[in-house]
DNA sequence: ATTACCGGGCTCTGCCATCTTA
DNA sequence: TAAGATGGCAGAGCCCGGTAAT
């Protein structure tokens, strides 16, 4: 099932990269002047000032009904611009199936959007397609992050972008995945794009690692954010980890790749911070230097966790009966809220469930497998 | 039949600073 | 020389279920 979207989708995206000649011509684009009349604004008095602010265009979006003030202080630019496009972006939107209200949320958050040609916006808007399957998707994306669709007027980036990254060897999957969580992603110039991935094969070689290309494709394929972040951030934390986590290279490479990957993205502070803050945590609680640095090589997303929650799950499997021993052998029970471990603790209490004799696995299941597991326990009492 | 192990699914913008550019 | 373009930053977890092992 899963195979034919995956390949429709390749053979789209090859297609059009193929005719996007042929899309520069789209039916929407407006270039008669009756309709530039009827579409756009324009300043009342022009050059009279140096920077009228275009009052039909303040009538326009205000029947949008487009947040002004928060509009104007974000980009004030297209204020005083003489003209502007917004009946004519509103109405392409609308047509893609977005609804008057998420129209007027995007504006209000990225008003450069009223400055893009319909043509412009046809175009990127197939080079989307490319990646999702259908226009609802976009307009979720668009509803969600508006700046990472319009910032930038280069098509041709974007396609080398798409094609660069379909180079690398990332799936229609990884694509679309990274197109819907991190959509920042493809308005980046490719060189930017470019530089993180030659920074992680080249951490790779000074690793001693012999095939850079698939080192990268595994850490970008892991983490989705990986091209969102600097190049100087990545590389802080690879230095910091290398550092902390006495890994030696060969180690250190299949630590990057696997589960190190999920957390290289994160800012540099938030990283050490945690870290120090589960090492000073644990040690309080009697545990070995070695043995902590081994919990988080064994479970590295537990640095995602901010210091005040990670210490209060600790805090509340302990006061549950649980022991620190039990939960460095069994991190994946940190992944949990706590509020999951409070309504389980509970149940497991009231059937007398013992952690030390059956382990705390039962935290750690599905809500159905627990509930199935507590079924089993309440009958057999 | 049950548990353990493990991979993977969701998921992330909105602002500021500093350049290019027309 | 103001706008547009671009890069960078802080912020921050939880859960499911397939399959191997017992």
């Amino acid at each position: 099932m899963a195979a034919i979207p995956k390949m429709r989708i390749l053979v789209n995206l090859s297609q059009s990269l193929l005719l996007q000649q042929s899309l520069r011509l789209v039916p929407l684009q407006l270039t008669s002047t009756s309709l530039l009349g009827r579409f756009c604004s324009t300043a009342n008095e022009p050059k009279q000032s140096s920077n009228p602010v275009n009052t039909s265009l303040l009538d326009n979006l205000n029947l949008l009904g487009v947040d002004l003030k928060r509009a104007r202080q974000r980009q004030p630019g297209v204020f005083r611009k003489a003209f502007t496009n917004e009946k004519g972006v509103a109405q392409f939107l609308q047509e893609k199936g977005a609804s008057s209200k998420v129209i007027a949320s995007i504006v209000s958050r990225y008003p450069r959007v009223i400055t893009r040609s319909i043509t412009h916006l046809e175009q990127r808007w197939q080079l989307w397609r490319n990646i999702f399957n259908t226009d609802e998707e976009i307009v979720s994306i668009l509803n969600r992050s508006p700046e990472s669709f319009f910032r930038t007027s280069d098509n041709e980036n974007l396609e080398k972008n798409i094609a660069y990254l379909i180079s690398l060897g990332l799936s229609s999957k990884d694509l679309h995945r990274l197109l819907t969580t991190a959509p920042r992603t493809f308005s980046n110039s490719v060189e930017l794009n470019k530089q993180m991935v030659e920074l992680l094969e080249e951490i790779c070689l000074e690793l001693g690692g012999n095939n850079p290309v698939q080192f990268a494709k595994n850490i970008l394929s892991k983490n989705v954010y990986m091209l969102i972040r600097s190049t100087k951030r990545v590389r802080t934390n690879i230095d910091y980890l290398k550092a902390s986590l006495r890994l030696n290279d060969s180690d250190l490479l299949t630590f990057l790749q696997g589960h190190g990957a999920g957390i290289l993205d994160l800012s540099n502070e938030y990283m050490k911070n945690n870290f120090n803050n589960i090492e000073e945590n644990l040690s309080s609680l009697g545990c070995k230097k070695d043995d902590i640095i081994q919990l988080i090589i064994n479970h590295p997303v537990i640095l995602y966790i901010g210091s005040q929650t990670l210490n209060s799950k600790i805090e509340c499997l302990l006061k549950g009966g649980i022991t620190i021993k039990q939960i460095l052998e069994k991190p994946r029970v940190l992944d949990y809220s706590e509020h999951n471990y409070t309504e389980r603790l509970n149940k497991l209490r009231e059937v007398g469930y013992d952690f030390k004799k059956y382990g705390i696995s039962i935290l750690a299941s599905s809500r159905k497998r627990f509930y199935a597991k507590m079924e089993k326990l309440s009958a057999g009492d």
